[in-house]
DNA sequence: CTAGGTGCAAAAGGTTTGCGGTTAA
DNA sequence: TTAACCGCAAACCTTTTGCACCTAG
């Protein structure tokens, strides 16, 4: 990130967090930046190595301390995709989840604006949707045959 | 359930296992039969307990073996609704979940038989769909007014 | 008879919490 | 200045594993 990205990068982070009444913090800057870096959709522990090598004294209950204001703040969302570890990704588009069971790789795939109309329980307050689609990838389908 | 259901349940629950390779044991009857007592997509601790008062010998243990094989020979579902514990559904049409998010009651909504047509990675093998709604079902959303 | 399943207990993995010290606003 | 946040460590909850015994096929 050059200077110029650097600062317009800072300034809307924490004009987010101020908005939703959260600090702006070295911390939370580093933890949305791993994030930013490699759109992967790691665990919290994935998070954690990664902001570690920058930041060698950041620790594990900071890393979910940041996530949760990321993801309060609008700027990420959390995504449950197996047994295992939550996961984030700072795509905020309406998209979908396609999930290799086999090698645990997540592709985004945006949706068509047009929505199916589904029916629903009455009076429910949709808050947001998850569409996650399981399967196996290409690579890994390859290599089952 | 009378005599009759019962014994039809019974073998064609045994069927199930028996195409998947799986034995038929009353620990797996047992697990089963909670399911369908009550639609209300429990978690495995959930089931454990109801379990337990029928067959109060029954550990944590198999609770997750029985749930797992009936899984693998496509009588339930597995849920992943909220960051907690996994939940169970022996409901096999496709449908969507809305799951409330503060008393966290989950409703069934079977899905129209016409699916959008969505983009995918190329070469991505389905599996299934998860399609989860969050939000507030209306006696929550009431209540937060 | 015997491979697979069960029960138990212990461990592993992920997440949350409490607390004293630090820092952004 | 001070409420919010951080780091640490311990607790907690869910899931997995190892092993001796048991049982369906």
């Amino acid at each position: 990130m050059n200077p110029v990205e650097n600062k317009q990068f800072e300034r809307e982070l924490g004009e987010r967090l101020a908005t939703s009444g959260f600090r702006f913090t070295s911390q939370r800057r580093q933890v949305y930046d791993v994030l930013l870096q490699k759109l992967d959709h790691p665990t919290t522990e994935d998070v954690f190595i990664r902001a570690k090598r920058k930041m060698p004294d950041i620790s594990h209950a900071t890393v979910y301390n940041c996530l949760d204001a990321l993801v309060q703040c609008g700027l990420v969302r959390k995504v449950q995709l197996e047994r295992g570890a939550t996961r984030f990704c700072p795509n905020m588009e309406e998209h979908a989840h396609y999930y290799c069971d086999e090698c645990g790789e997540v592709f985004d795939v945006s949706l068509p604006a047009e929505r199916p109309s589904v029916p629903q329980p009455r009076g429910f307050k949709v808050d947001h949707y998850e569409i996650a689609v399981h399967g196996l990838c290409a690579d890994c389908a390859g290599k089952k045959k």
